[in-house]
DNA sequence: GGATGACTTGATATAGTATAACATTTGCAC
DNA sequence: GTGCAAATGTTATACTATATCAAGTCATCC
């Protein structure tokens, strides 16, 4: 056991169960798992914190990887795509999926001083203050953006 | 009036509106609007969209402007932190502020076709989906980052 | 087994975003 | 008018991300 997030887990558990439900899903689905997207998921699983591409290309490239930027960001679209990882706009970094599997909206709790990043889940239906206080994280700022599509790009797609 | 953001609005006076709103802000506060600090304001509130950092160092230096990137980071930064203008974490862009002097949660939504973007406010109290939908816009993936402190580094501060 | 096509990877180059650092100037308080 | 804090000018560089095209891998169909 060991502090990661702001709480406790058992870290090993946890690396085993992320990489177990991302190898179930891509079954399921049809996806392939290849080596360096395993590797880049091992990785963001283990040091379970926000990574930079960068910082992950270096541990490859330490690994002996090809390690150009495209391999990493490739991977790491990958993974956000099918939702074993998602990117913390706030510090261009990516984070290892907490709930792999579940279907969720994440919101990250982001300390602004040592940047330990918290994900938590359904914000929308209770409001965020309450999830925040329940893990003693005190929000100071918050960075809501929702994408979509506009009205009128809704009706120029149906127009085609 | 033009067609801006997903609705329709006295463009005149919302540019003329922000302009006195930061001004009286800064009047109060003993705040410095600068020149490079206020023509990068009235530049975001004439184009009224998203815009990146270069593309206002663009204009800026074809007025002739000194026109480095600190220049424009450097106004951007006191825009931001003042609540004059707010960044797009999602498109590494910025937005002038659509209500300027009141204190809020700014909610941003994105169309992923034309990437206009609107703000809304306090989506935390009511449901997300709803400010959205009365609006016509079909949200399709929210990005929430809350920054603040995590309770470690709470107990680091107030032990020191 | 070989042809096909979709997907994935390798590799080089470059685009786009942001800040560090330090000298200089400006505005204001005393 | 001196001194200090804030703001600006300027150069260089760091950090983040993508375009492009060639080559390899894998499943499928015949």
């Amino acid at each position: 056991m060991q502090t990661v997030g702001f709480g406790q887990h058992d870290h090993a558990a946890c690396v085993g169960g992320g990489m177990k439900a991302a190898e179930d899903a891509c079954e399921a689905q049809g996806l392939r798992l290849t080596k360096g997207r395993r590797r880049v998921l091992e990785i963001l699983l283990q040091e379970h914190r926000a990574m930079g591409a960068y910082d992950i290309l270096g541990m490859l490239s330490d690994e002996g990887f090809a390690a150009q930027p495209p391999v990493v960001y490739r991977a790491l679209d990958f993974l956000v795509a099918n939702g074993f990882a998602h990117k913390i706009q706030k510090l261009n970094a990516y984070i290892a999926c907490a709930h792999p599997g579940d279907s969720h909206t994440p919101v990250f709790l982001i300390c602004r001083e040592c940047e330990t990043v918290a994900e938590t889940a359904a914000p929308l239906q209770s409001t965020l203050g309450e999830v925040a206080e329940k893990i003693g994280f005190k929000i100071e700022n918050t960075i809501v953006e929702a994408e979509g599509m506009c009205p009128t790009c809704r009706d120029t797609e149906t127009a085609v």
